[in-house]
Order: structure tokens, then C-alpha cells, then sequence
DNA sequence: CTGTTAGCGCTTTCAT
DNA sequence: ATGAAAGCGCTAACAG
């Protein structure tokens, strides 16, 4: 047996009598340059060897990998492992295998990911990561690979981008709210810093609360990891607003966020929808659990994943179209939290 | 500028004035076999031209690539996740790359995942799989490669072992359920066919219930996925048991069984803890929400992942001792669902 | 100590 | 249509 036990390509050759040429291009251009008899030779050989072709070895020789680099800035979070199992599936349906890393929400780490994915010859990235420093776009461009943005863009970045649509999903929220007869809307996130999509759902929101001014009113609420007591307090204020007659919601920006209201509200003992309406982002699978249900905004976060993956691979088979940007819809789901009077 | 971009192993040794080999042993023996003032020329080179090996070629001449194969049942599925997150964590702080493979529940691909990770020629595998047909077996001792299996064993296979202690863990559970004077105890698991953690806590609760005889009574519910008739049926059945004085508790097997048994309760309407006592395996992020608060047993699976990694880099780094049984303690996290009278 | 030489497994001109 | 040979970037004998 060979050192590693595998069937090499020169084997095949061996048992087929011919030259690994003719085997490599049995394996690459399959039936355009090669004459039945000997073709039918190597794929008897092939099989007698149970043979495959090195991935290592094609890729240092042809350049190619068939590896995809997916860089996650926090694998903790739901919503990036649901956009991962996405595009996890979508690569190896399209043959591609995927190379793994987690940032761990550290930031610095960003460029560290993509010089060590680099160097496995990935084909390509899909980033999902932190974007305060857009030091990624030097990186990824230095190494000459395409890459897709999902959820969070980099400014200066000309690559496809897939996210949810954060605009459209905020209007459909707030509009639902406001029709339910809540005037009081409060938007939690987390700190907005240079995270694109926090920043757009926040300005969403705003703009929805003006489109209905001055009907209603609407504050925006920087909730940090930590400090729960000002979520309490930004809580109990909105209610305080709420007295005359006026109905009160708290929209939040993403699940964690989703998270810590649920467990204030629980601190301070109050019910969804009957104290405080409530709309999350994102569809923890505890929502219909809880209290009366809970309103969520569902992203599509498969779907996302998947058209990631799609939007890369079409570059790596040559498209060469100007940078897409693909906004997909969310879906509101209601539930007792945001019930009409 | 090279195809590629990148600085070869060459170009640093023309820079430095020496051969190939040369830098080859600067990198690999670094002080061992080299005059200081040649390797000082070396390491002027490499820092200039910003030089960094290509693992992908070392990989293929060297025999060894750094990277470690994940496979994981199924990623959905939190409780690997939570495991992955340790296990990338580890191998990144030992210098490895994870490559990532999810069998999405499809217990056929385990050999294709195995072969695809070899073809890349991990070093070793860590192996959280469904574990049915244990063909994984020869597959993995096949290539010749190291493993370890988190979660679930494969019977025959020689190889290192971690997971939660599920023995012990049961017997807390029951115990602290005894104590609070519950006495007609209902374990919920899904279906156990071949997977070695559902039999071993179910064998483990059987034994539990043994000991408290007659005391108290246990029996088993295996909970298909869609029927959740069957389900609610199971748990009308084990109230009306509970009548005479005798108070009921159900048990969750994992995270599914707890999600599936609180969805089966709200729709019967029943509270935890006043109307059934509930303990859930697995500590969910929801659980101090709904509620009284669910009582739970939480894995470590930051360290279950973290311990697989360093194992498998033990073996790696040559370790050859007996194949080890990890078995990491878990905490039982009372809340109000299975308070005492 | 250091350079030369051969591969690792595969792709790809360039001849034939 | 096929084979021979060079080379991808690196490591590991084998010589000096």
C-alpha cells in the first residue's frame, strides 16, 4: 500500500495503461479529447481502484480548491448559524466544501481569518462579519478572491451583498403596530456602531415613525450588554408615556435584543401585548411559547444563506456582472404581543 | 507580480541569497540546524516580502495540513453549535483550521463526509454523527487518521470519547425530582434507534427509577417528530396517574424533547410546575422566560468541545495512550418548574 | 551547517 | 488523440 493508502492518479494510469495526462483529462474534459475505447479503460480502472482525485493536489497545481472560506463574526448568535447551515448546504449541493471561521466577536481577528483562508487557496468568502473597520476590503481584494457580504456591507466594498430587507421588513412592522393602535413605539438595539444593518433598521424605524407623525411617536433605545438596568428604565419609561390612552410598543432590532426584553419584562413582571406591545426581529423558536405568543419578524435566514452561496459560485464560474445587491423579504409573524385592541 | 500574488519559498531564498531548503529549515527547525547569521538573512527576507508558507503545499509534501474535520449530525441543532464553538475554539488556539461538514440529519453522508475531509487530508476528525450504521468506522481507521467522538459512541470503535456524564447527571435529576416529592415520573426521549446518548440516559433513568422502588414509578415515552397527538396523550395519561397524591414530573431527553414538551403544554394549557413538574435536558436560552422558570440540566458544551479538540491535538502531537473516556459533569439549574410542595 | 535533488498528486503546455 | 515533461510550493533525504 502507498503512505496513504489512497489510489493516486498514477496508479490509475498504471492499471489503464496509459499516462496520467489521459487520466487527468478523463477526469476534467471527460468525453470532448478522449476516444471512447480509452476512456471506457480509465473509468474501468477508476472504479477497480475506488480512486478520487487529490483536492490538495488539484488546487496547488490547477489553482482551484473548491473550497469556500465562510467567516462568521459570532458563532454564539442564531442567526449567523442558520444563514451558515444556508449556505453550508448550497455549497456542497454545487460540490464546494466549506472552510469555517469564527471571529468570536473579535473584530481584529477579521484579517487574521482571511489571510489563514487565503492561504488553503479558497476560491472565494462569504463574510458575515463585525464591518467596524473596513480593513476586510484591502484584505479580500489583495487576494484577488471574489467574496459576498451577507447582512452587514463595507462601505467601499464593490461585491454582492444578501440580506434581509431591512427597510421593507421595519415599515410592515410598524405599520402593523400602528394600525393595531399602538402610538408609542420604542426601537431597541444594540449598539449601533459601524454595524450596517443596525444602523439601517434603526434609520427604517425612524422613517416609518415620521411617515405617521404625528399620530405617533418614537424613541430609539441603545440597549449594551450588561446594563440591564437602563433597559428596565427605558422600558418603564415608554409605559409612562403610554398613560393617556396612548398604547405603547417596543420594537427590538435583532434576537438578542429580542432576548434581553423578554427577560427585563420578566424582571419587571409585566405581560406582552397586555402591559407593552412587543415585536422582535428575528424568530427565536421560544416565541410562540411565551406569555400570549410573541410577534416576531422571521427572516429568511436559509434563504440568505443559500443565495450567498449561489451569488458566489456564479463568480466563481466567470459571471462578471456589476456588484448585486439582494434584499430578501421578511416574513411577520403575529402572535399575541402585538394584538389589536 | 507571481500568479498567485504571494511570496514563494523561493522568492525568499533568492532574496536571502540561499537555497530553498534553507528557509525550508528556518521554518520547520528554526534555531536547530541553522548559523545565526544565515537565519537572520532568512528572517530579513521574510518579513519583506510579507512571506507566509502555503499550507496547501506543506500539506501535500509534508504529509500534514493543520486542519481538523468537524462533522456534525445535524447544525441546527444547538447543542452542536455550542460544542462546534468550543471545539473551533481550541483548534484555533492550537494552530488548526476547521473544516466543517453537516450531515443535515442524512446519516448516509457520513462516509461521504469523511472521504471529502480525507481527500483535504485533515489531520484528525471529531466526530458528533448520528451513529447508526457505524460504517464510520472502517472509513475513519481507513485513512488512517485519528478521531474523537463527542455525544455519541460508535460500539467497536477504538477511539477517544467525550461527552456529558449522563449517568450521573440522571441521578441528579431524579434525585433533586424525588426530593421534591414527585413519585410518578415520565422520561421523554426521541426515538433512540442506534444513538448511544439516548439509550444511556434512558437505560440511566430506568436505573434511577429502580433504585427509589416502589417508591416511586417511571416509565419511557419515545416522542416521533410530527406527532405530537401521541405526545400530548403521554402526558394527559401521566396526570391522571398523578391523581392520588402522588405528584408527576415529565423529563425531557435533549433540547428537541424540552422545546416539543413546553409546545405540548401550552397547547393543553397547563402550567409547569403547578400542574406537571418538568425538568428538560439541555439549559435553553428561554428557559428562565416561560413561566415559573424551567428547570434544567445544562451540558457544559463549551468544554465538551474544547476537551474533543485537545484531545484529538494530544494524538496528533503523538500521544498514544489507550483510547480515553471523557465524561464532563452537568449542572442541574432548579427553577420553578420542579420546586418542592 | 548548507545546497542539490527528488518527490507529494495533479494539470497543462508542447510535441508526436 | 495521446504521451512526455515541467511545474504548483514545499519538505526531506542525501551529499558535501
Amino acid at each position: 500500500m502507498k503512505p496513504t493508502g489512497r489510489a493516486t492518479i498514477a496508479d490509475v494510469a498504471e492499471a489503464a495503461g496509459v499516462s496520467k495526462a489521459t487520466v487527468s483529462r478523463f477526469l476534467n474534459h471527460r468525453e470532448r479529447l478522449l476516444s471512447p475505447d480509452i476512456a471506457a479503460r480509465v473509468e474501468v480502472a477508476i472504479a477497480a481502484l475506488a480512486y478520487s482525485p487529490s483536492p490538495m493536489a488539484q488546487a496547488l497545481s490547477h489553482g482551484r480548491s473548491r473550497l469556500i472560506g465562510l467567516i462568521v463574526a459570532d458563532i454564539t448568535n442564531p442567526y449567523s448559524v442558520a444563514v451558515l447551515r444556508g449556505a453550508e448546504k448550497a455549497c456542497q449541493d454545487a460540490g464546494y466544501l466549506v472552510m469555517l471561521f469564527n471571529l468570536g466577536n473579535e473584530s481584529e481577528r477579521e484579517r487574521e481569518a482571511i489571510d489563514a483562508l487565503a492561504g488553503y487557496q479558497v476560491d472565494g468568502f462569504i463574510l458575515n462579519t463585525l464591518g467596524r473597520g473596513s480593513n476586510v476590503v484591502d484584505a479580500v481584494t489583495l487576494h484577488g478572491k471574489p467574496a459576498v457580504l451577507v447582512d452587514r456591507r463595507h462601505t467601499g466594498m464593490h461585491t454582492d451583498f444578501v440580506s434581509l430587507d431591512n427597510h421593507a421588513a421595519m415599515q410592515v412592522t410598524c405599520g402593523h403596530l400602528v394600525e393595531g393602535g399602538y402610538r408609542e413605539l420604542l426601537y431597541v438595539t444594540e449598539p449601533q456602531k459601524g454595524v450596517s444593518s443596525r444602523r439601517e433598521r434603526t434609520a427604517a424605524f425612524g422613517a416609518c415613525v415620521a411617515a405617521h407623525e404625528p399620530r405617533v411617536a418614537g424613541e430609539v433605545f441603545e440597549c449594551v450588554e450588561g446594563e440591564s438596568d437602563a433597559l428596565d428604565e427605558a422600558l418603564r419609561a415608554l409605559r409612562q408615556r403610554a398613560r393617556r390612552g396612548r398604547r405603547a410598543a417596543v420594537v427590538a432590532g435583532n434576537a438578542v435584543v429580542t432576548l434581553r426584553i423578554a427577560q427585563a419584562m420578566a424582571r419587571l413582571g409585566w405581560q406582552f401585548g397586555a402591559d407593552l406591545g412587543f415585536v422582535g426581529f428575528d424568530d427565536p423558536e421560544w416565541a410562540s411559547l411565551i406569555g400570549p405568543g410573541l410577534s416576531t419578524v422571521a427572516q429568511p435566514t436559509d434563504a440568505i444563506g443559500r443565495t450567498a452561496a449561489t451569488c458566489l459560485i456564479e463568480r466563481l464560474r466567470g459571471l462578471d456582472a456589476a456588484p448585486r445587491q439582494l434584499l430578501l423579504p421578511g416574513e411577520l409573524v403575529v402572535r399575541g404581543s402585538s394584538q389589536a385592541l
